[in-house]
RNA sequence: GGCGCGUUGGCAGAGUGGUUAUGCAGCGGAUUGCAAAUCCGUGGACAUCGGUUCGAUUCCGGUACGCGCCUCCA
């Protein structure tokens, strides 16, 4: 069985060979450091993470390269907002963005490549342009790419140029040649953060950063280029027509994009005031809950986002925890098996954790070794269930108006009732414990409790 | 206007031309002082209208509704 990709770009599930046997290049889209990351983000970070190690579990070996976009309007604006200097702005999103990914089980990419520190390639790969015909300065000094210039614009979205024009809705600048030509290099205005180049003093477009950084990393052609799902369009589709138009060979073998995570049935988004932060998510889920969740869809879906839905998958993330065995040993090879087939239809993770489910339910030492094998691979169980439970037990402490102190006292209590046959005493307080989300269990060695 | 996607049981969410998804919740039972947890069992679905077919939730076409992109956005 073979893996299959569904690609972007040819619109349906290839059969995935890397360029160099046993290796595979990947890029992926990474995020504008003005602000704190959100679910979005964290999608896109556990989708890949996820890729990543399943192809690494499966003998390539992975160079995943993610770049930092530490340019842009947004931050240059929030930099000015708070009144310190940029880079002291987007250091701290980085920090913050690396902390979220670490606490989402996400593994660090090979390499971080940031806009700052590849200004000179982006300058390069813009002459080159310039060279071919592919691009020019305008009046107002800008440098635009020419889409004229690259017959198969639009191939990645299915788009016509034609068509596009007739839906252009937004001021086009008077210096373009064609409305959907798209800046490369932007003429810093007076005040304005900038970079000296033999276009002039400026800074790059959005789009010329992932082409330079991408091709410096991973050569002109490489097997797979990640994003988002609001990446496809303009984004990814002008890194196609800059790199191709440059190079002349094919850019990235194969697309692949998440699905977008949704708010009652709309986009979360910035303009929408519809996120949820993920720092803000983890004060009330366990990160690893919450990359459950996020593993619970297929990556290419939309994802609905409630605080139902995230109970339910803390719910039954907690049930596959409480069976996983405290020693690892050595999983079943059919289930392994198993496991390798589903993810290689295109990692349909929502599958296999209902494998997981139907291990769980055997009841067997090697079920729980495959669950916790599998899970492994996916980046779940990483804190271990002991400290996965104790974890989630101080969670639950600190958004409780009941401290663990008291709950012991009312515990005693009611254990000294039982004691007297006092039963109506005694189920008081469990009654008000239980109220209070503390769920108490009678065993033989006497009663404990946990919080739910 | 252009391009594309979706519609599955109370909720979440896979998949298949004829046979059980799975999870959460529900219900019944075992267990318990009563519960909880656990275990066992169980009902419930494929938007709509046509077509192809021996047979369609699954393929094709129409309709309705919803969503995304066409502008910065993961």
């Amino acid at each position: 069985m073979s893996l299959q990709i569904f690609d972007t770009l040819a619109r349906k599930k290839r059969n995935f060979s890397p360029l160099e046997d046993g290796q595979i290049g990947i890029y992926v889209c990474g995020m504008t450091v003005y602000d704190r990351c959100h679910l979005g983000h964290g999608r896109v970070m556990v989708a890949f993470d996820a890729i990543v190690r399943y192809l690494r579990f499966r003998g390539f070996e992975v160079n995943y390269v993610r770049n930092i976009t530490d340019v842009d309007d947004k931050i240059f604006e929030r930099a000015a907002e708070r009144k310190v200097p940029f880079t002291e702005l987007t250091a701290e999103m980085i920090t913050a963005m690396h902390q979220d990914e670490k606490y989402l089980g996400c593994q660090m990419p090979n390499l971080e490549p940031r806009a700052t520190a590849n200004i000179d390639s982006m300058i390069r790969l813009i002459s080159r342009l310039i060279a071919q015909g592919a691009a020019y300065r305008g009046s107002s000094g800008d440098v635009y790419f020419r889409v004229r210039a690259f017959p198969s614009y639009g191939k990645l979205n299915n788009r016509r140029l034609e068509d596009m024009m007739e839906g252009a809705r937004v001021a086009v600048a008077e210096d373009k040649e064609n409305p959907a030509d798209f800046v490369l290099w932007k003429t810093a205005k007076p005040g304005e953060e900038f970079w000296d180049s033999e276009f002039g003093a400026g800074r790059p477009g959005w789009h010329i950063e992932c082409s330079a950084m991408s091709m410096d990393a991973l050569g002109d052609t490489f097997d797979i280029h990640g994003g988002g799902p609001d990446l496809k369009f303009p984004h990814h589709e002008n890194e196609i027509a800059q790199s191709e138009a440059a190079t002349g060979c094919t850019f990235a073998r194969y697309w692949m994009h998440a699905g977008a995570v949704r708010v009652n049935e709309e986009k979360m988004s910035k303009s929408l005031k519809n996120f949820v932060t993920l720092d803000a998510l983890f004060k009330n889920f366990h990160p690893e809950v919450v990359r459950f969740f996020l593993l619970q869809s297929h990556y290419r879906s939309a994802i609905s986002f409630s605080d139902d839905a995230l109970v339910q998958a803390e719910t039954a993330y907690t049930r596959l925890i409480q069976v996983l065995p405290d020693e690892a040993t050595t999983p079943d090879s059919d289930t392994i098996f198993e496991f390798q087939e589903l993810m290689d239809d295109d990692f349909n993770t929502p599958r296999v954790l209902a494998l997981l489910f139907e291990l769980a339910s055997k009841n067997t030492e090697e079920a729980a070794s495959s669950i916790l094998a599998i899970g492994r691979v996916l980046g779940l169980f990483t804190s271990g269930k002991i400290n996965f439970l104790s974890e989630q037990q101080a969670l639950k402490a600190v958004n409780s108006e009941l401290s663990d102190t008291a709950v012991n006292a009312l515990v005693d209590a009611r254990q000294k009732a039982r004691a007297e046959h006092d039963f109506a005493a005694a189920d008081k307080i469990r009654d008000d414990l239980t109220a209070q989300g503390i769920v108490l269990e009678d065993g033989a060695g006497g009663t404990s409790w946990h919080r739910k």
